[in-house]
This record gives structure tokens, C-alpha cells and sequence, in this order.
DNA sequence: GGCCGATAGATGCAAACGCATATAAATCGG
DNA sequence: CCGATTTATATGCGTTTGCATCTATCGGCC
């Protein structure tokens, strides 16, 4: 998380984990230990999630490119578009997506508008498979996450989170 | 992301990005977007520091451990604690410092205490890394979370996370 | 239309990963 | 104090990953 996974604390000094930030000084510094924060709850959460049942299946990034293909109104989804939701390679993601065509979860076809491009959907054992371990999955994170926060922290983070990710999405370069 | 880092998405259906909640219907609806947009902000902004120039040189699961080691107060940590920082298998880590130690960037040598454990600590070239690249990696960090939050809000997530964080790694089972 | 740089995807290859398992030391129970 | 269980790390092995590169198509421009 891979994958993942994979990921990154943040700057100069570590915090021990008992050790909640005490007078965040510079913005700098306060933006790298909210990165840290937010990266460690990330990895605490993915090992649980990961050491549960629902992902005996289904490697984690294959159940987020069934999980992108899910959600998508279309049903067909380019690869390019695909590799924004997975944090892997554009030839890791080819071959992963080659695996699940393997595997009858889901099916390829060239984009009818550009000769380059190829569709994703998911068939109909795919759209079963992530359903089934789409189930268990929220269980377990409602099961993490609920006894951790109120819902109105839990819409709080919502709220933070989704407002840095577009940023990030947009923000030059 | 290493990491790996990997990831995963949440429920059974998903948002179109411009598409924020709407009316969280159920406690556990609630929660797996909350997760959702967690993990899908963190795969945004690991995206953008992985394609940095600081991670040229070095992994992203091979810098944390750098980091984890960098903060810790007596400079040694068991490869088992260093576990907990990184989204990786026990196997997996173990050849990564035994990696790290051949580019002369750790040390080991057998826990004193515990025949068993082995301690891991920075070299003089290790910290000295690990600094440069922390430098590198803080910038880039603020120059993506400064402009997409402020710094009140920046507290709130970190408080959140840290929360939640703390919660999971305390949970029953 | 024909050329040129950019973009989408596939593929060779070496590195890195996870799983299962092996080894060795610690801990527990009697 | 001894055998059984558990814990910490290492290693064999097949799979997955990323980087570099290749091929094919697209889009702009003359």
C-alpha cells in the first residue's frame, strides 16, 4: 500500500507516538506533522484492514480498481483514468488490469474514439466479487472507525480530507 | 503507497470526485466515506512526493524507516518496532534494512537484552540522508497542504487523525 | 496530406514484495 | 529444570512492481 502501498512520514523529527505536537512553531512545520498524522493513520488503519478476511481475494489495489469501476455511472472506465484511483505505476496497472481479464472479473476493449486508448468494466463475477468484499470491507472500517470518532468528527475529516485531495489534484504543475 | 504501499478505497458504491456526500444516511455509510476520502487524499498527495526529486534516491518505505529511526529518542529501535511505521510485511523489512545496511546508511547488531531482536540505527551517512531528504520532502510537503488548508484547519485534521490513529492501534484484536 | 511531438498502452528485465517456512531464543507450565 | 508454545528474525520461492523502452495513435501545423 502497496500499494501499496506505498507511503511516507514527514520531516525532520519523529514524535513519539504518545507524544501529541505540543507548539506547532513554523506553518512549515505544522503542514509535515499533519501529513505525518494523517500518512500513520493511514498505515494503522491499512494493516488492520489488510490482515482481515476480505482481502484473502482480492490483493488490495486489485479491489480498488473493481471498487473505481463500480462507481463508475458508464460502467467503462480508461486505464488512464484507472491509474488515478491506485497508487501504482501506468505498466504495473496494465499487467494488474491484464490479471483481473484473466481472471473473468473484468473485460477489456479498445476505446471506440481513440485507437490508443482501452475500456475497462467489470463483468458480472466481478461486480459480485466487489460487492461481496465491498460488504466486509465497510464493516471493518465502520468497526475502526466509529469507535475512534463521533460522526461529527467523522464528517469534520470527511470535510478536511476531501478538501485537501482536490487541492492537491489541482494544484499546478 | 511503500506504503505499497498500499490502499483501499471503501464501500459498495462510490463518489464521482466532483461529487462531495451528500446526506450520510447510515453510521456506517458515514464512516466508510470518511475512510474513503482519507485514503483517496492520501493517495493524491503521495502521488505528488513520490514524483519529487527527493525520493530519487531513495524509497519510499527506505526513507521512513531513516525517519523512524531519526526520531527516536536513544537512536536504536528493534526491526519489530520499526514495523509498526512501515506498510510492509516482517520478511519484506528485514531485507530492506538488510539493504539499507549494505549502502552503509544503518547499523545492526543483536539486541542485548533479547538473543532473538536486532537493533537498527542510523549511520553518520544514514542521518545525514535522512536530513537532506527530510528538508526536501517538508517543503513539498507544505507546498501542498499549505495552500489547500489553514492552519486552524490543519490542527483539527491533525487532531483527528492522531485520533483515530491512536484509537485503531488500540483496538481489541 | 505529411511530418513531429505528445499520449496510451504493452513488454523486457531487474528489483522488491508477500507467503510459507526455518531457525533460534524467550517465555510459560508443570 | 525441562518440554511446549510463542516471538524475533532470516530465507526460499513464486509473484508483483517500477523503470526504461517500444509500438501505435492522436493532434497540431505547415
Amino acid at each position: 500500500m502497496p500499494a501499496k502501498a506505498t507511503p511516507a512520514a514527514a520531516g525532520t523529527k519523529a514524535l513519539t507516538p504518545a507524544d501529541p505536537p505540543v507548539a506547532p512553531a513554523s506553518p512549515v512545520r505544522l503542514a509535515a506533522q499533519t501529513w505525518e498524522s494523517l500518512f500513520r493513520a493511514q498505515v494503522a488503519m491499512m494493516r488492520r484492514l489488510q490482515a482481515g478476511p476480505a482481502f484473502k481475494a482480492l490483493a488490495l489495489n486489485e479491489y480498488d480498481v473493481l471498487f473505481a469501476l463500480s462507481g463508475c455511472p458508464s460502467g467503462w472506465l480508461r486505464q488512464n483514468e484507472l491509474n488515478d484511483h491506485v497508487l501504482l505505476s501506468q505498466s504495473s496497472l496494465s499487467r494488474l488490469v491484464e490479471r483481473l481479464e484473466k481472471r473473468g472479473l473484468v473485460q477489456r476493449m479498445p476505446a471506440p474514439d481513440d485507437g490508443r486508448g482501452v475500456l475497462v468494466q467489470l463483468t458480472e463475477a466481478g461486480r459480485d466479487l466487489q460487492k461481496q468484499i465491498g460488504r466486509e470491507h465497510v464493516r471493518d472500517i465502520a468497526s475502526l472507525v466509529a469507535p475512534a470518532l463521533t460522526a461529527e468528527e467523522q464528517r469534520q475529516l470527511l470535510r478536511l480530507t476531501e478538501k485537501l485531495r482536490t487541492s492537491v489534484l489541482n494544484a499546478k504543475q
